[in-house]
RNA sequence: GCGGGCGUGAUGGAAUGGUAGACAUACCAGACUUAAAAUCUGUUGGGCCUUGUGCCCGUGUGGGUUCGAGUCCCACCGCCCGCACCA
């Protein structure tokens, strides 16, 4: 008898699936088409097992869908451009370009033999140029319809490196590499008008019927719809003739409870005062130290400046209330401009107390006395609270009806007007760096900012670059800037910022469709082939990259790239977990983490016996070098064993922490399998009808159990059924026949996950043809039902005993049984019951 | 700080509001073997005693809704993800 050899087998199916070329996507009319895409991954040089369980999980589906008679697309792509080539060429040596194709290659290398149905032919990277070219051609056509502008934005600016700095490389306010105190500093940006799609993408999100509940909420919350009020402070002797002071607040029914007006440190009127003043300058400077992110801002500790300036209260001018420059204002919410409430917001509270500002309650519990606060009252705005400083509506109403009350007020007492908000900002993309897509502007003297000529793209980015010295490369390029102006022909110079990554996967899904096509997309192949019918990635991605690519897709229609159908690029989102791993460093001379793979740690101490600091279990990324490398587990025992093993242990959606523990008994079973198959096969047992039934029936379960675990990504509990199903037919006394054919299912039902094992088992049992193409099994209703049921008996919800009653019995006949059990007699000791519940199939409860 | 999520045996985890711990790992015991490996079989949440078709406790903590809660609601604790220049 053969034992199981993985290898031998992988490598000979692999070869007949190629042959047969089962997985070339082409357009058919004959079946249903389906788009299975995974997010494609970055070259980071090597796969890990994050990378094994997603497109694992996709490879399963795409299986499936393929045996369920649909043509498949499933396709595979590098997301190539961005920082980590930069700064490997800094580390290094070496160029990006190099580097990039260099891993892509070694990457395709451990790829293929995961057995993956993947149609190769349809392969890109984002930095070849005929895809960052096509991706020129989409910024102009958006260009061209109002998508695109400039506008300044702030970034992280290291005053040593001389350098915009990625929020990943400032870390505590200091600059990663210099050290130095990291400010913010305006450059003029490109930008996207995602703005103009703010309640378009809020709407839509309700026709996601197959996302994630909690991806819809984020971006829900991301985007950020606000109803509030807009309206001026007059302020009192203002600068420069600065008359007013616009706030905008979603509290305005807390107006009588204001005991300040905050202004951002980059408002307008603060940069007046930032001019005229030496000591605002300062704080301006103080404010503007360390990182752009929201995090820093907000949990940087508050900081306020009295201006000196008053403002009068709209209700009441006599009351004067101080002017702040404060440095948790953001500039780019709202007006960047707000009125404190100590009372009613923590924030507030704190900075009040800080400055020794009023606290004066507008609401107060329900049924409480007013009385001195010791933190702010925030109540949900759905609860109704009692007013005592309220000016519109009853004393008794919840938030959200005062606030509706106070905006009506106010507008008709000319006191501002009720505006509706929005927190997403639009998507700034310029990138002062060498690695991405070149940004297709051209600066003339004459012309000002025209956009290259189509004829003319790709720009392709230079080849002979350094990166010696911090900073751009394409910015010190001796020739690459110089070109002639596209609508004048004078000499010009080139835009040197290339765009952010996030674009370059916001289109790929449009571009797989048709990725050599010289257009952005082939309309033709598009409308066919969109949209995504099932998108797999990480819950990492849950706002930024699925919200640029729907805006994406958006864009792409109106600038006649995209069919109407694709305006939601995916049907279905699932959000897999992240593989996690502990984390190994030790420090250098200064302190900074050093960080060790797991392969050159054992028992917590590196090669020369230096004990490492051990981080438990945190996302695996390339920079904190917590990866394991799935090749080893190949090598040693196959794909379909990685293959299983990633989909056994954890459900998909939950994040799993990667133990080496699990492969080998992943392999032990395959192994078995492998030999209860090859023993059916040869197996000469009479046929015997009630071994023959309880397989059959066992198999029709598995059947169903296996196909619903699959259709809900259920993919652990397919498993489940599966080694179940695997004991049912290694202890079964079936006759041959029944016993072959429990076995060809099996295989066929574990072929999603061990494609190669299922090919090998399939041609020994005699399948037909390939067992990849064959058509799924169906189960058999019939064969589902069990004619007995045991119902458990609760006794006040506790389970107290079981009996057995046929399926069918009626609601009365149960009770009659359930009553005459020993264990109800003893139970109710003569009295009657209070309440008998009977839920047929499935469970009684007595209630004494 | 803000937004979102998660928390069940020694371990990974299962469980349309209906028998908590399926399935597996690990451990232990047994069979086979000169022995080991491999394989096969069986046990395993905690406690109590009267060892039973027994009782009590048990799904991060504390409350609540329900005939019945791991599941729904509220509060808290811990961990994870995102926060617009990491991808």
């Amino acid at each position: 008898m053969s034992r199981y050899s993985a290898a031998e087998i992988e490598a000979k199916w692999q070869e007949a699936w190629s042959q047969a070329e089962l997985f070339k996507a082409v357009r058919s009319a004959d079946k249903p088409k389906y788009y299975v895409l995974e997010m494609f991954p970055y070259p980071s040089g090597r796969i890990h097992m994050g990378h094994v369980r997603n497109y694992t999980m996709g490879d399963v589906i795409a299986r499936y869908k393929l045996a369920t008679g649909h043509n498949v697309l499933h396709p595979m792509g590098w997301d190539a451009f961005g920082m980590p080539a930069e700064n490997a060429a800094m580390a290094i040596g070496g160029h990006p370009k190099d580097w990039t194709y260099s891993n892509i290659a070694d990457m395709r290398g451990q790829m293929k033999p995961l057995g993956l149905s993947i149609d190769w032919s349809r392969e890109f990277a984002t930095c070849d140029p005929e895809y960052y070219g096509q991706q020129q051609a989409l910024f102009i056509d958006f260009m061209d319809k109002g998508l695109a502008y400039r506008k300044n934005a702030v970034v992280n600016w290291d005053p040593v490196d001389m350098t915009v700095l990625a929020n990943e490389q400032v870390i505590d306010g200091k600059g990663w590499r210099s050290g130095a105190d990291v400010e913010r500093r305006e450059l003029t940006q490109w930008f996207f008008k995602i703005s103009d799609y703010s309640e378009e993408l809020l709407d839509a999100l309700d026709t996601l019927d197959n996302w994630p509940a909690k991806v819809k909420l984020m971006q829900a919350n991301w985007i950020g719809k606000s109803r509030g009020l807009q309206f001026a402070f007059g302020l009192i002797d203002g600068p420069h003739g600065t008359d007013r002071i616009e706030v905008y607040t979603t509290r305005p029914d807390t107006l009588m409870g204001a005991s300040f007006v905050g202004i951002s440190p980059d408002h307008p009127l603060a940069k007046q005062l930032e001019r005229d003043t030496p000591d605002v300058a300062e704080f301006c400077a103080l404010c503007r130290k360390g990182g752009t992110t929201a995090e820093a801002i907000e949990t940087a500790e508050k900081l306020g400046y009295d201006t000196g300036l008053r403002v009068r209260h709209p209700f009441d001018t006599a009351w004067e209330l101080p002017v702040y420059i404060a440095n948790f204002i953001l500039m780019d919410y709202g007006t960047g401009a707000i009125f404190g409430c100590p009372a009613h917001d923590q924030r507030d509270f704190d900075f009040a107390t800080k400055y020794d500002l009023p606290i004066n309650p507008v609401f107060i519990p329900t049924g409480a006395e007013e009385a001195p606060l010791t933190q702010a009252f925030t109540p949900l705005k759905s609860e109704t609270v009692h007013y005592v400083r309220g000016f519109a509506g009853e004393a008794a109403q919840t938030g959200d009806d005062a606030v509706a009350t106070a905006i009506d007020f106010c507008e008709s007492n000319g006191v501002g007007q009720g505006v509706t908000k929005f927190r997403l900002r639009d998507w700034g993309l310029s990138r002062q760096r060498y690695w991405g897509c070149p940004i297709p502007i051209v600066h003339c003297d004459t012309c000002g900012v025209v956009p290259e000529k189509k004829e003319n793209l790709p720009i392709e980015l230079p080849y002979d670059v350094t990166f010696d010295t911090p900073g751009n490369p394409l910015d010190r390029h001796p020739t690459w800037r110089n070109c002639s102006c596209p609508t004048c022909g004078e000499p010009a110079l080139r835009e040197t910022d290339t765009m952010d990554t996030f674009v370059d996967s916001s289109w790929y899904y449009a571009r797989f469709t048709a990725p050599h096509a010289s257009t952005p997309t082939d309309m033709a192949e598009a409308e066919y082939w969109m949209n995504v019918d099932q998108y797999i990635g990480g819950i990492e991605h849950a706002i930024l990259h699925l919200l640029y690519s729907r805006f994406f897709a958006r864009a792409m229609q109106i600038t006649g790239h995209l069919p109407p159908k694709a305006i939601e690029p995916f049907n279905a989102l699932f959000t897999q977990g992240m593989v996690t791993h502990e984390i190994y460093l030790t420090r250098d001379a200064a302190g900074r983490p050093v960080y060790h793979l797991p392969e050159d740690v054992t028992d917590g101490k590196l090669a020369d016996g230096t004990a490492v600091e051990i981080i438990p279990s945190a996302k695996m990324s390339k920079s904190k070098k917590n990866v394991v490398d799935p090749d080893q587990i190949i090598a040693q025992y196959g794909a379909d064993t990685a293959r299983w093993f990633v989909l056994s242990d954890s459900p998909p959606e939950r994040d799993v922490e990667w133990t080496a523990s699990g492969a080998e008994a992943a392999f032990k079973h395959l192994a078995r399998v492998h030999r209860i198959a090859t023993e059916a096969a040869s197996s000469d047992t009479a046929a015997n009808p009630t071994e023959d039934d309880a397989l059959l029936r066992a198999m029709h379960k598995a059947i169903h159990d296996v196909t619903g675990g699959v259709e809900s990504f259920g993919f652990n509990a397919s498993i489940a059924k599966l080694y179940a199903f695997t004991n049912a037919v290694a202890k079964s006394k079936a006759g041959a026949a029944t016993k072959q054919q429990a076995a060809k299912t099996l295989a066929q039902l574990m072929s999603p996950m061990t494609p190669h094992l299922s090919e090998e088992l399939w041609q020994l049992l005699g399948g037909d043809g390939l067992i990849a193409s064959a058509p799924w099994p169906q189960a058999d209703e019939a064969m589902l039902v069990d004619e007995t049921v045991t119902l458990p008996i609760q006794i006040n919800g506790k389970r107290r005993a079981e009996i057995s009653v046929p399926a069918d019995m009626p609601k009365e006949e149960v009770e009659k049984l359930v009553l005459a059990h020993d264990a109800v007699i003893r139970a109710l000791d003569g009295a009657q019951p209070k309440k008998l519940i009977v839920v047929p199939g499935r469970i009684v409860n007595v209630v004494v």
